[in-house]
DNA sequence: ATACAACTTAACGTTAACGTCAACGTTAAG
DNA sequence: CTTAACGTTGACGTTAACGTTAAGTTGTAT
């Protein structure tokens, strides 16, 4: 499995070195592996996960405080489909399940919200570039 | 025309008056009219006015800085109408226009590309919501 | 007229999300 | 084997976007 030095990461993913270390100190990202000397070696799937990150704190406006609930429930439907069908204590997967379900049910409709406002104000928006076009049009044509 | 007060306007929009009055010292809402005393009075439009910026703000993520530019082109759009048909100079009209125009469809594409990502989140939030949902429904009727 | 709630400005405090710098260790190249 | 480039951990600095407190003013209800 091929291995990404710290600089590499950032750069494909369009942050600085120094947020990456940040957020692996604010438990966003998980800590790598490291080399001997201590050097932070990133895999295929951290550039993935935090590439989603990225995705959602620009795209859903989360906050890096939200963002960590946000993965602590996708890491939480992960460990589940690890330890789908071992002996595990069954009830406590139900118990789990069905703590996270409103949780994630909640999210939803929240990004359901935001994408019909947002919508809204693309629709916006659009009419007004038509407006400034046509006045383009209406104004340009005029002056001869 | 109605009058409202600092406190009314803010709890209307869900912001604080400190936030108000922030967004006027920093240029983003117009001062409104003040009585002898001194006080704010705020008419509809400012409230209107108001709303569409937290739109923009929570929904598209845009920061206060974004927000005056944002702000800036629907006023000269709002200008442009007013003086439509006057005797200003028609030269300036079609600089200013052929201006915004380049502003306003670049703002359209990134709010595009902002939905599709969104879109593309939402579904995975969906998936994994009703992945949760299915096992539930499994788990729940193992146990009997 | 007097209280009292709600307004005002001014100034300093706070938090998130990094930037920047120093001092030092690691690694790949010649 | 020694540089030069890149990495490491502190630790302090910065900026946006307000919160909070103080000290005083205005509006209104009795």
């Amino acid at each position: 499995m091929e291995k990404y030095k710290i600089d590499e990461v950032a750069k494909e993913c369009g942050l600085t070195k120094r947020t990456l270390r940040y957020y692996e100190e604010i438990g966003l990202l998980p800590p790598p592996e490291r080399s001997d000397g201590g050097i932070r070696l990133y895999t295929r799937e951290h550039i993935e996960r935090l590439k989603r990150l990225i995705n959602a704190r620009d795209v859903l406006g989360f906050s890096l405080q939200e963002l960590q609930t946000y993965i602590g429930i996708s890491e939480q439907l992960d460990s589940y489909r690890q330890g789908y069908r071992q002996t595990e204590d069954q009830g406590e997967k139900l118990k789990k399940l069905l703590e996270i379900e409103p949780v994630v049910g909640n999210q939803l409709r929240l990004i359901n919200e935001k994408l019909m406002k947002m919508i809204e104000i693309r629709d916006e928006v659009e009419q007004f570039h038509l407006r400034v076009q046509q006045a383009i049009a209406r104004e340009s044509g005029e002056g001869q």
